[in-house]
DNA sequence: GCTATTTGATATGTCTCATAACAATTATAA
DNA sequence: TTATAATTGTTATGAGACATATCAAATAGC
């Protein structure tokens, strides 16, 4: 156990540092170690949201849908008749940001604004017919690809827990 | 019951839309159907993680760190003698983009660079005697009060399960 | 009627994240 | 060795999410 020459650094002692692998010449760096950060349960949330939010637009790239706005046409075909704000709010997005993001959804055709009778000063939102197709196409590709993926990683037990558990600290923390 | 002068609205006789509520004369607005999107695990993993980094903030708010401060000095404590490459490549943060972050860090004395004596490219992180204690009090604060909120509302048992489900979506997908 | 509030909208600013490009340095090949 | 390629830290820049202030039109409350 020679670490003589070394200058003493700390007192856990790192093994080597570098290792050149392969036939192919490339110089891999060892693995650094994570300490504590895979006990931070936001730490390896926030990873996990990532991902999943890649696979979710990969999956569900055929109709050219964000996860926002997956979650606006979902909300306008569940309730109909609502304004912007109602919309926005329950998905927690504010409103000036929310203009935007219907104007890209009523630019494809996919909703539309409409003056309310009630109060003029609102837009009551609604699924064109092409909204309506679009999302039934989308809840295809989320249930048979998105979640099918989610499902077979986890298993399905987990997979349960794993909703409740998440919903539980978004409606409880 | 009069719901007489109101006009016909849609076929799907929704109930009533607006209860005005309370002593204090604020109208609420009836809670719109979330519909599948309960079933949405990103839907709602994504709000639990704004939440629990909201949490984090105001737990290590005397320390003043974000979670990717955080995270760079738990790194720098537990691996010395890194460049900034291989600290941003594991926290999955891009070298451009560690610049400033580490700007940040040093400013406030935290943490050093200082060119490599073999690769005088690189910048060897050195966490400071400050930084050492900084992350100390911030460790302790995120135990005691941020990770204990997260086990008080799950339960010990639920929040060890959801560390290792995510850190397997967080690993496979 | 007069004031305050609400709704959609615009402008703006910040923050995160991603890409291209560059100088200095090192590695690799001819 | 010299010429070329690759790497490191950095800057500049752009896209996107997110937040605030402000506004005109419309409505509500007094």
């Amino acid at each position: 156990m020679e670490k003589a020459s070394q200058p003493p650094r700390k007192k856990d002692a790192a093994p080597a540092r570098r290792l050149s692998s392969g036939v192919d010449g490339v110089v891999a760096v060892e693995a650094l170690d994570l300490g504590e950060l895979g006990e931070l349960l936001g730490y390896s949330l926030k990873r996990a949201q990532l991902k999943i939010f890649e696979d979710f637009l990969r999956c569900v790239a055929p109709v050219k849908l964000t996860p926002a706005q997956f979650s606006v046409l979902l909300l306008l075909d569940r309730n109909p008749g609502r304004n912007q704000t109602e919309i926005a709010n329950t998905l927690g997005i504010l409103r000036p940001n929310f203009v935007a993001m219907l104007d890209a959804l009523e630019s494809r055709g996919l909703c539309t604004r409409s003056r309310s009778p009630n109060d003029r000063r609102s837009h009551v939102l609604t699924l064109t017919d092409k909204g309506r197709t679009t999302l039934a196409r989308a809840k295809k590709l989320v249930a048979d690809k998105h979640e099918a993926r989610l499902i077979d990683v986890l298993g399905p037990q987990e997979h349960r827990a794993m909703l409740e558990m998440v919903a539980k600290l978004a409606r409880e923390l």
